[in-house]
RNA sequence: GCCUCUGUAGCUCAGUUGGUAGAGCAGCGGACUGAAAAUCCGCGUGUCGUUGGUUCAAUUCCGACCGGAGGCA
């Protein structure tokens, strides 16, 4: 057990995808998305989700599994996508992580399933933060998890409120839940491949171009298709870059043009989200583009790559 | 041409009764164990338009010049 698996990572716009279905071509193998919005049905132009032309016959994965009124999650995700990983190799093919949710590729690679629960006590802690406010929950997670109230910031309302969660859901602490999970070895070894561009600038302007790209693909009408079908502002789904800004700018019936703009500024301040995310691995073979992507410079430098490591 | 206002961080601006300056946004870095395209934390990055003068000391006061806005012609 604990096959090597290939992960394609890093931020947005960088050619992940096209990459992930080479290597799907290359090695006989098939596509898993680790995407937190391609998940999404009807979500296809903001997310950049891949075309069927651009799969190119390659089976994908964890893409197109939840409507957009559903609330995804990681642990939904871990859910499907563990025994579909498991399922192509036991067919004797290659299963390829591709996407830009490094939570989700994580825990997907460790096999470790998160605790789920009925959300009636996360209301309960939602509308307590709203009457007691958020110190009190803060010096309550003192006295039932002290350990993990000093890891967490006063200000980390969502973690906080999570941390309470576990413990009146199970009785255990967040903590003890953390050292139970770090005993566990991990159910895949992940083989990195990081996409970025050597100078930010030049990823900022592909960024750029892409977003102009999307609207000029129709993503206004796409966005109104998901209001007039009555997704919700609140749905995880619309959390998604591109949507929000432009949702909000459809419904005051505003400038679109300008939203497009917040659209650009939010994907840039997104990718250095995902950079420091991925930066964390430290074996990751990264690949910088020194101008634009280059998808058989790309391919050639990965392959070589995956023979030194035994793939 | 004259008069008034104005020029401080990438942007919008505050400020120093003379002791070389600080907010928001942007940016940079980090964290991340059911929302993760979410959420949270840390960091000021500067010829204070230029050039003379006064002064122990000028971004601050005075002059000239350059740029911008408005007014009168």
């Amino acid at each position: 057990m604990n096959e090597k698996i290939i992960v394609v990572c890093g931020p947005t716009a960088t050619g992940k995808t096209a990459l992930g279905v080479a290597l799907a071509q290359a090695l006989d193998g098939e596509v898993v998305g680790a995407d937190s919005m391609q998940v999404y049905r009807g979500m296809d132009i903001g997310t950049a989700k891949p075309t069927p032309a651009e799969m190119a016959g390659v089976p994908h994965h964890m893409i197109d599994v939840a409507d957009p009124e559903e609330d995804f999650s990681a642990a939904r995700y871990v859910d499907m996508a563990l025994p579909i990983v498991e399922d192509i190799l036991r067919r004797g093919k290659r299963p390829i992580v591709v996407g830009g949710t490094g939570l989700y590729q994580d825990n997907l690679l460790a096999g470790r399933q998160f605790a789920a629960f009925s959300g009636q006590r996360r209301r309960e802690l939602e509308e307590r933060r709203r009457t007691e406010g958020l110190a009190a929950l803060y010096a309550e997670l003192g006295r039932v998890d002290p350990q993990r109230q000093r890891e967490l910031h006063p200000n980390d309302e969502k973690r906080i409120l999570r941390a309470l969660e576990v413990f009146y859901e199970t009785g255990r602490t967040m903590t003890a839940y953390h050292a139970f999970t770090q005993t566990q070895p991990p159910r895949f070894q992940g083989v990195r491949i990081g996409l970025t561009f050597a100078r930010r600038e030049d990823l900022w302007a592909r960024i750029d171009a892409r977003v102009d790209e999307m609207m000029a693909a129709g993503l206004v009408e796409e966005v109104k298709a998901l209001l007039d079908r009555g997704v919700p502002p609140g749905a995880t789904s619309m959390q998604a870059i591109g949507y929000k800004e432009l949702a909000a700018a459809i419904r005051a019936g505003g400038d679109v043009a300008a939203a497009a703009e917040e659209v650009k500024l939010r994907s840039r301040q997104y990718a250095k989200r995902q950079l420091s995310w991925f930066r964390r691995h430290r074996d990751t073979r990264w690949i910088a583009w020194e101008d634009r992507p280059d998808l058989s410079a790309a391919l050639q430098i990965s392959t070589d790559f995956l023979s030194q490591v035994g793939i």
